[in-house]
DNA sequence: TTGTACGCGTTATCAC
DNA sequence: GTGATAACGCGTACAA
């Protein structure tokens, strides 16, 4: 049984299928009565406005194409919250799409809503390297949410004051052994690092660096490795809140208190590290602002597509809660 | 600047836009060399594959739309991670919506989707009527997963048995004045409050329930008043986690520690849930493997499409943190 | 491998 | 101003 076409509206409207489409698309030129049959007549014959045809009919939408990098980091909740409010105020619709653990698929992700044929293309948290970021933002406009692509537009926090930011609380209250967690290494997520050595190196401290992944269970077993050597640190700066939890994990798993026996910085103020009894120090780089900044330069590149690559840093703000205290002695 | 289309890629490799449609498919009938050639050229003329084109061709695509009730709770996550393993071993592509605060917009959402002509769609977290669904499943197939919806393929979890169990586990610690957080009522989720109301009545007790929303700050408020009532709870159960950690935060800034002075269950097992700090003993209802259970019942339906409603019910866990105990005496 | 008739709306161009 | 006619957008599928 085929699908209700929108012939089969006009048909039994007694109207042509050009004016079928205009009444479904509140359009000028339609009569208030005859606007009114033709939905009547649709929608006791079951018809869903097809947005397919439609697309194909007019080349391309006006849609805007979201890449979240992943659900389960409360951050891109936040992003999508603004981006999709911007998004309503410009009555632009949204079509989604989810990385992957592997990164490799950020690009398969890309080009899937590039398919689709979007206006524009806005990335949170996108882990392709700048070079294949930059190609693919030559076929469809592309923006940059919490990270900064060369040539490419781009609203970011800004990674290194964040980082300074956090280390500093901690040598403020008088540690001197910081160690930094940071996210595997990739084009446009360096500058935590690179703040948190610049800090350090201000207070002629050596930085530390481990590696680790961005799932909680292994940075959980990262820090394991780390306070049961010989020198655990006094205090511990990760590249997010999602990797400070697991250091939290381990903390708890040897009894040790956060905040009196080891400090502890996230990033990110997601809504775990808010909870009463976590309590997590962080940065918060204002999800919601960025997403709301990267939707509307999303929409001003479609009106303007050869503008000079726009630019929106904002900076972070450090939120002390309880995983921060001064060293024990 | 037009976009690149196929015929351009046909032209400028020399054959027919067949051949090159064939070619982007990975269809049989196409010499390596050929396909190898084609695709050379576009990739050179930045041409991508239109789909949108290629689905108003084919009438419809095999994609399976996907609802997502709300990026801020980390279940949905987990419900989208086994819905897209599913959908990747039978080689579904995925198209998203995501709810909005205002439920009247559920139905919008289930539009988009049907709009875009996709196969079926698993929505997981819908607050629409029942009634409604069952209109919206009319036209495109409907699986609700996490509720059950009569008439409509249902993938869930017995609400019933996890709040019993939730109950249950405060009644045997001791408490009797344990008062129920609910969610605003709707079709579908109305079981978590039965069974708490069961179990209470089994004891002999009397149940209390306070209405609440999602909101984490308006269920604080809500217990807020609770609270300073005459007659406090020993325990809360809440009929999610996210309004579990609204009673958290509360109890926090009464200085009441959570099971010493009053005892609290949530709903959902969600990540924040797990946080060595909050440690919140909640009822887990196996999010991912209701996903998959759900992108499983609809690629069926698209084979069978007049099946009877299938259903799927999981018997939910206890997991007994830290933020129950035995009744201040 | 190719020619070509679809699929389903949209948008001029016209007629009343 | 209301409404109709027909060409068009861009792939896919099937016969040749």
């Amino acid at each position: 049984m085929p699908r209700t076409t929108m012939e089969d509206v006009a048909r039994e409207a007694g109207v042509s299928r050009a004016l079928v489409s205009l009444a479904y698309r509140n359009a000028f030129g339609v009569s208030e009565a005859t606007r009114r049959h033709i939905l009547e007549v649709g929608e006791r014959l079951g018809y869903v406005h097809n947005r397919v045809a439609a697309q194909l009919a007019t080349r391309g939408s006006s849609a805007l194409g979201v890449f979240l990098q992943d659900l389960h980091n409360d951050l891109f909740a936040g992003l999508y919250d603004g981006i999709r409010e911007v998004a309503e105020e410009h009555g632009r619709e949204l079509v989604l799409a989810i990385g992957s653990r592997d990164e490799d698929r950020d690009a398969a992700s890309l080009t899937t809503l590039q398919g689709t044929r979007v206006a524009a293309i806005v990335a949170a948290g996108l882990r392709l390297p700048d070079a294949e970021a930059l190609t693919h933002s030559a076929r469809t406009p592309l923006v940059a949410v919490a990270r900064r692509i060369p040539g490419v537009d781009s609203a970011y926090s800004d990674n290194l004051v964040g980082a300074r930011l956090a280390t500093e609380h901690l040598l403020a209250l008088g540690h001197r052994d910081v160690v930094f967690f940071a996210n595997p290494p990739a084009d446009g997520y360096r500058d935590r690092g690179r703040g948190y050595e610049a800090a350090m190196a201000g207070a002629g401290l050596r930085p530390r660096t481990v590696v680790t992944s961005y799932a909680r269970e292994e940075v959980a077993a990262e820090a394991a490795r780390l306070f049961d050597a010989v020198d655990p640190p006094t205090a511990v700066f990760a590249h997010n809140d999602q990797a400070a939890l697991g250091v939290l994990d381990l903390l708890h798993a040897r009894g040790l208190t956060p905040g009196a026996d080891v400090s502890v910085v996230g990033y990110d103020n997601s809504s775990i590290s808010s909870a009463p009894g976590t309590a997590l120090t962080t940065i918060d780089l204002h999800g919601r602002d960025l997403g709301r900044a990267g939707a509307r330069m999303a929409i001003a590149r479609t009106s303007d597509p050869d503008a000079a690559p726009a630019l929106e840093v904002s900076d972070p703000t450090l939120v002390v809660r309880r995983t921060t205290g001064p060293p024990p002695r």
